[in-house]
DNA sequence: AATGAATGAGTGTTCATTCAT
DNA sequence: AATGAATGAACACTCATTCAT
């Protein structure tokens, strides 16, 4: 906490007044970045799209953000789903999980995508980048590594490519 | 420190005499579990098993190693390419790399894989049951989530089902 | 630290918001004290006065000290020249060797002293009166030993008392 | 403790058959040098030798002892009259301070020393010495200081040297 | 007699938290 | 509302001492 109160110019008691304590302030920042990353990628959809662009569009989404805030991602990943994240911090998986309900459901109807759990498509698209931003120590991810894991996802969630 | 001492029935002192120190203590439990974790997946295959059937093994192997130890994986992952690791516990990375790029080329051979970098076949095959297992919070994890995730993978890796 | 802490009746954290660490609560304390004797002991001497008057003021101003604040004296006497000295406390040994420095060329010139080392007039000086502290081992220092040291020391360094 | 047995090359715990504890090891230790530095300084004087070429010889050996043996010279001074020194340890200071009064004794006796109490005496030969031993932290000493002491402890000693 | 593994009180230090200003 | 000095429990680590072998 003093760490925190000197990098944001302020006193510690300062933080207090706005967090009751450091788990509170680590819901709040969990949420303040998952709430940033669910609103970019979880944006609406151009009218139109299809249900392989939808996906290429999120994956370019979420590959923006992870590029963009890696430390962010990384804190993201870290807390996620940990014991002492609170109510406020779990809702912020509704709206991606629904999202995904969403997506599945839509894509499914399409018949372009496989019926999958919303929790097994949470843990390919979100699980294979963590991967990667891990694997990468803080060096840039590789241009030529995402396009791979995208297409290969595309095969894990599409009922076929052709 | 104390808290393991506790929980091991021992004085912390005696900590100190098989571990330099905290690090120390952390890297030789990633070589252990990662070390136990490569023995179990990484056993040799059984002579003339197919591609396919290599690969559901290998998940087989994995799963049920998660299954098994949930804490020790976590562990793992946790400590994936931290900065604290030193170079014995970065060298437990080599047979599962060798593993892959092995397999790869094999599977490519066959025309049954993908030409994917070992890197991206890596964060594909552990990112996703990582996030399992932390979506699982303790939990076991559901039999059928795992069938689905192997089949999405095997789709991901491969280049056709039919 | 805590035993420091417990006697000067604050927590052992507040320690740490004056003192880095123990090293550099030794140096200022060592630094404060080493000052105290320098700013008594080597006070501007009286107008008019002469060399034996001289000595026997400085001797009488370290005297005074020495049975003032023995355990301060104990204390520089045990760090004198310890190699986790910083160059802080170092400095403050400049003053003192530059009073002898200055004192003994004065003497010289006059032809009452000999032409001592700073160095070995130092050690002369406060040596024994070091030696006697350590021996009275917490009770007053005797006055006769006082006189006795201090007549012979005059005789060390002066050229001669007829 | 285990430091001292593993440059002793033995076990920890047959440092303990042999000292009861710490303490009784720094006893020891202190006696022994003490010791060793009484045998020598102490040791006979030739026959017919004149007062100021004995106190010559008492400095002359004490020098050769300190410069021999500067870490144990330390020691000994570092211990002097400290509070854990048992009976046995302080018994060392005897033979040195009945020395002391032998050479005032017979000194003043012949007219050539001042009669000096044992333990300025001891303070003036002990003290400075020290106080060069410190000073020099580790070097060896400076012939010329050496010297120059001599001859100022000479002037303090003795009831004049024309 | 000699060993060294085991111990836990103690050390120097940190840091989340409080509260008087 | 904002501060930061003060706190002390907790941490990583050490070391004098014990004792089973």
């Amino acid at each position: 906490m003093p760490d925190i109160a000197r990098k944001a110019g302020v006193g510690v008691g300062t933080l207090y007044r706005y967090f009751a304590n450091k788990e509170a302030l680590v819901n709040a920042l969990f949420q303040r970045w998952k709430g940033e990353f669910n609103a970019l990628v979880l944006a609406p959809l151009p009218e139109g799209i299809g249900v392989k662009q939808a996906f290429e569009l999120y994956w370019a989404r979420a590959v923006d953000w992870l590029q963009g805030f890696p430390r962010e991602a990384r804190f993201i990943d870290l807390h996620f789903h940990a014991p002492y994240l609170d109510a406020a911090s779990l809702a912020y998986e509704e709206p991606y999980k629904r999202a995904i309900e969403d997506f599945v459901v839509w894509g499914t109807g399409q018949g372009v995508l496989r019926p999958l759990d919303p929790a097994v498509f949470a843990a390919l698209f979100w699980g294979p980048l963590a991967g990667l931003l891990k694997f990468a120590e803080g060096r840039p991810l590789e241009p030529a590594h995402l396009d791979e894991m995208r297409a290969a996802l595309w095969r894990a969630l599409s009922v076929s490519d052709t």
